[in-house]
DNA sequence: TTGCTCCTCACGTCACGTGAGGTGGC
DNA sequence: TTGCTCCTCACGTCACGTGAGGTGGC
């Protein structure tokens, strides 16, 4: 039996982190006597020693949870080690993506990324029947509503997809409806159909990819401001050229219309 | 002037993130009014859309700080992204590295590292006049102060360096002695001289990298424990074969003697 | 006894996300 | 008015490190 200060150690993990271990069960002390001390044994060294490497084979503690729950035999331990190996190389991948999304930037400094000068217009929208479906979440997950819409409408589609935003402000959790006009009423239980109403509406068309469509956003809201117009909710972005289902093409050539509702008061 | 919720949208920050910079002071809003709301104006506008490319070019708040602070012109910027670029890299090679590691852990698996079962010893240590430097920090740091007092002594070195460890536990602070012993007296006002006192001391040879240490100690542990044998403080570990100075060797081939000195009661 | 080791809180970290609870303007 | 946007706390995150304050055994 060892107490703490031994185990800290022979074990080479400071005491502070062996109490830590022990509050989330990953090394228990074999016993506590009366005084509350903490009291390791040989089985104790062991699952230290590995609860040790890895650590320094850079596992979170939930990942080392998992393992000793999984890991029965060597074979196990052996097939965990590659899972780690394969997820440390996914994220050298990511960082070489940064690298050359910053060295790209670099080179690009000087030259300024082309900004398409389009004009903000006010036009009448007409009424649409559209078939639709609403998540909540990142802006990005609408490619596979869209994806799935594609598959199941197939030919009843008229139209580009679109989105309609019900938050004004930009957001990690928005609130999302994915539409596309179509021909002939659809229904299915994940696919709701209805008509959207006709609008007034201030639009500005973005050309260019969906990293930098916030700036099409100030030119819509600096419109607005200037004009004294009073804009609403749900916005909408319809999307004339994007990304196709398996080839994203080149983004520069995307073609995005932004649409915000206009208030009548009077 | 733009209400946080617009001017989320038109940076493509959130909301609680504009709140957060804010209070960091990296985007602040132009004003406030009495009811205590930010308004952001375009200069606002210009900083967020630098600190959201910072962000995600994985800058930490605190280098964007720095950014904001020391870049002045594009040259500057600029100047800062290779650094970046730099930082990246590095971690990329830390993941390699451990890559590597995890790999050579897998193949060596079967083999198991070959432990040297060398026996703990009792014996008496004589009393030795050394030269020695404290400090309080990590393990491996010794290294700057074995080179430096290697530099400064030459040729009045008389033996192995050894540390004096002035913990009971393994401690990423600890309280290190390095000591070497010496021929003349020499002084100085970074490096001390004395006398360490003869011992009667439990000891054992580690053969093998430091990686591997924490094993050594385990045997002088149980040894110590069924011997019913009382240890003090500080304890010794002479490195009687390490590292160079430039070239690091085979560590197995390393040979470090580890001292506990006994504390007799009677 | 004093000094040592041990113990249990509680706070801080990093960059926000997630509520809760409340106010101001149309 | 109701509903919306805005506000300010306060808590949680990850794996401990850093005290503070206190107890038990030699």
């Amino acid at each position: 039996m060892y107490k703490i200060g031994e185990f800290s150690k022979i074990t080479g993990i400071t005491v502070k982190a062996l109490r830590y271990y022990d509050k989330e069960n990953i090394i228990c002390p074999a016993n506590r006597d009366e005084s509350s001390y903490r009291f390791y044994n040989e089985d104790s060294y062991k699952r230290a020693l590995m609860v040790k490497q890895l650590r320094t084979y850079d596992f979170s503690i939930s990942e080392i949870k998992d393992v000793i729950k999984m890991c029965v035999s060597d074979y196990d331990f052996n097939y965990v080690l590659s899972e780690k190996i394969s997820l440390i190389e996914a994220e050298i991948n990511e960082k070489r993506k940064l690298v050359d999304k910053i060295k790209d930037a670099k080179k690009l400094k000087s030259e300024e990324k082309v900004m398409h000068d389009n004009r903000v217009i006010i036009k009448d929208i007409p009424s649409m029947k559209v078939a639709s479906m609403k998540y909540q979440g990142r802006y990005e997950e609408c490619g596979n509503y869209i994806s799935q819409m594609t598959k199941k409408l197939g030919g009843k589609i008229a139209g580009s997809f679109m989105n309609l935003y019900y938050d004004l402000d930009y957001n990690e959790n928005a609130n999302v409806e994915v539409c596309v006009p179509i021909k002939k009423e659809y229904n299915d239980k994940d696919i709701q159909c209805r008509q959207v109403g006709a609008i007034k509406a201030v639009t500005y068309i973005h050309q260019g990819g969906y990293d930098t469509i916030s700036q099409a956003y100030k030119k819509i809201f600096d419109f607005v401001k200037e004009n004294d117009i009073e804009i609403g909710l749900p916005s909408r972005e319809v999307y004339h050229k994007g990304p196709g289902m398996i080839f994203k093409g080149n983004p520069n050539r995307y073609v995005t219309e932004i649409i915000y509702p206009i208030i009548e008061n009077d």
